[in-house]
DNA sequence: TGTACATCAGTGAACGCGCGTTCACTGATGTAC
DNA sequence: TGTACATCAGTGAACGCGCGTTCACTGATGTAC
């Protein structure tokens, strides 16, 4: 009993796009191709290429559904470094580390949020329309601002750390740093190295 | 009289190696693309695609070309910079926002420098080894680094500054961030915004 | 409850494109005798 | 000084590839009467 034609409608109601999605995340977190491709998405789910397309209208909005996932993962994983560090100033350096290690273990990924998640003015967006990482980097700019610091400068002093450690990153993942443990912290609490 | 096949060795000596950087140079600086292709160079320059690999042995050969002359041309701005503002603070400060507006001006040119140029361990690597971009930063942190810093001191503070105006630039590529003269400067010298 | 039919998520084949690179070649240049 | 020849920088055509996207279709599902 040889099933020559597979049967269609194996997923329901959106499935497919969930698993799309659920495996577009997989791939992007593990390898770290310049790019994630319409046809290898669909060869690794088992589908057809153009399956894909009852889902997106092209493969830009693909990529930035996927990209919209992974920077809520990289906010959770900072929320957490945050949490477990016990917040405060301490919370808010380990936030920095998870940021910067976050995007060395998830090369691909973390490209793809910086060049097709939604743009934000750090500086102006009011804060319903910012994504949790940025609003979440905004909190703890003011938390940590010295007295009597205003709305600009918290912004600025936000600004300032986001550029530091997305800095960091980028060097590491481009091979101009090493991608050290050690060397992270370093630079983020801005203290001397002890070797 | 139609030239039907046109003379070969139109070139002598590399000099159309010359012209394949030049015009490489040329179009990376002004292009947007996500890379610069062997085809289209060849196009630009009016020879044949086969002619590039007399020069160079493959594409990546041909990038690391152009990236490097990218790198000293980066450097040469970092320095003028420099000497205009005077040296000292203000000049290192000059030469942070020449890194920054470079990138904006040359964002292809830019991304090909940091994913082609030669990789430098910033922390350990002897000075002869590294190209003049990074030396020029060293010797800036040495020089303002507060007295009786150790050298892993310097060292560090050269990689933070880095960091600092990387991340700005990168953030400004790729459009999180608006690329405001204005906000450069107030990110690379520290302090509050005016508005 | 059964039947007719619209909906819609998938298939399968193909298009057109540009890429990096290979192959065999051609013809001008420089050199040795 | 003239001739034979090796060198070598280019040409022109083609290969094989993977891409995003189009087109026409099929067949299962859900709905209305």
């Amino acid at each position: 009993m040889p099933s020559k034609a597979k049967p269609s409608r194996a997923y329901h109601h959106g499935a497919l796009r969930d698993a799309l999605l659920a495996r577009g995340m997989h791939l992007v977190e593990q390898e770290n191709a310049p790019s994630l491709g319409v046809r290898e998405l669909a060869r690794d789910v088992g589908v057809t290429p153009m399956a894909v397309y009852r889902h997106f209208p092209d493969k830009a909005d693909l990529m930035a559904a996927v990209a919209k996932e992974g920077l809520d993962k990289l906010a959770q994983e900072q929320a957490h470094a945050f949490d477990e560090a016990g917040g405060g100033f301490e919370g808010f350096i380990a936030s920095g580390r998870a940021y910067v290690r976050f995007a060395i273990r998830h090369p691909m990924l973390f490209r793809l949020i910086l060049s097709h998640a939604p743009k934000v003015d750090l500086l102006h967006a009011p804060p319903k329309q910012t994504p949790a990482a940025i609003r979440y980097l905004r909190e703890n700019a003011r938390a940590l601002a010295p007295k009597g610091a205003d709305a600009a400068q918290v912004k600025l002093l936000a600004l300032q750390a986001w550029a530091q450690v997305h800095g960091l990153a980028m060097l590491m993942l481009d091979g101009q740093v090493p991608a050290d443990d050690a060397l992270i912290d370093a630079v983020i609490n801005g203290q001397g190295l002890r070797s």
